[in-house]
DNA sequence: AAACAGACCAACCGCTTCCAG
DNA sequence: TCTGGAAGCGGTTGGTCTGTT
């Protein structure tokens, strides 16, 4: 027996959203709050599933929104992030604020990827791709392993005849050769002859440079886990929010800020007649916002 | 100017997780 | 503890845009 579907399908819309439908779904959030999105399509009077308005709210609709390109520092940070959380996109976003899981998964997959690939660096496991070189060095190793091994078995086989030779070892000679054994496969995982396209701190966020404003005290040599639950600051807050991607009038102007254009496009939407005074206050003085640099703010 | 290919991204699908009863 | 519904999440798809031939 097969899961019930979310909603029921007969009847409802897909594909893209037409501005009259993102009007209705911002009136009924806006007076009602999110609640129930089961119930949203019909309350608000949309032939959508629940799923579906709840997907374009939070990509799309939300007031916090950021829009545009993600900055070069996002950018690291989602790497950064990326290499400590894999594909949890929505854990990612949580740390980048106005941007939606889906974005993020998305500036990865067209943007992000093919840059580290070019840098030489496996985009899911962020370590360095094998250059054609060292796979013809790593294949040479592989071939000489047998002879090496034979080599090796003759050599101890001396070793151990000039150590029973020796009466005593002291304990710190002993400890001495384990932390030598040890420092060897330390280096064994990252080849030293292999000389990187680019050096790991050319690519990644310093947890340093990352942590100062939060947790001041924190150093390199932590984990970058650090991330967890931190702000970041100085993020531009600015908005170029269009509702058409051809309505380049907008972007020409590069970032307007949220409060100007913003408010004109929710004035739009919220209102049929147009009225700008009525607009937005009584509707949006639920939501507040909080810049990085700023006391949090409300509508 | 037309055809094509690749890039981009909004939206969908289906699985997983959460939580109330 | 179990169950079923709702929400969350990540992978994928497909439409549109843009650049190239």
């Amino acid at each position: 027996m097969g899961r019930q579907p979310c909603c029921d399908k007969v009847g409802l819309k897909k594909g893209p959203w037409t501005a009259e439908e993102d009007k209705k779904l911002i009136s009924f959030i806006l007076n009602n709050g999110q609640c129930c999105w089961r119930a949203v399509p019909k309350l608000a009077g949309l032939l959508r599933c629940g799923k579906s308005c709840r997907l374009r709210w939070t990509n799309y609709l939300r007031p916090d929104l950021k829009r545009g390109l993600l900055s070069e520092h996002e950018e690291k940070m989602v790497i950064e992030l990326h290499a400590q959380l894999g594909n949890r996109w929505s854990r990612i976003a949580s740390h980048l604020p106005g941007r939606t899981d889906n974005e993020i998964k998305n500036h990865w997959n067209t943007h992000i990827k093919k840059k580290l690939r070019k840098m030489g660096i496996d985009p899911q496991t962020h370590k360095l791709i094998d250059q054609p070189q060292q796979q013809y060095e790593k294949q040479r190793q592989q071939q000489l392993q047998p002879e090496r091994q034979k080599q090796t078995e003759q050599t101890n086989q001396v070793v151990m005849q000039i150590q029973s030779a020796v009466t005593e070892t002291t304990i710190e000679e002993t400890e001495k050769s384990y932390l030598f054994d040890l420092s060897e496969h330390a280096i064994d995982s990252f080849c030293v002859d292999d000389a990187p396209l680019v050096q790991p701190h050319e690519i990644l966020v310093s947890p340093i440079s990352s942590c100062s404003a939060a947790t001041p005290s924190c150093t390199s040599s932590e984990s970058p886990l650090i991330f967890e639950g931190l702000q970041f600051w100085n993020f531009d807050w600015h908005y170029d929010y269009n509702y058409s991607k051809n309505n380049d009038n907008n972007r020409s102007n590069n970032e307007i800020s949220f409060w100007e254009n913003e408010l004109t496009n929710w004035n739009i939407l919220t209102n049929d007649d147009g009225d700008s005074n009525l607009a937005i206050d009584p509707l949006l003085s639920q939501y507040t916002g909080n810049g990085f640099d700023q006391e949090p703010w409300n509508f």
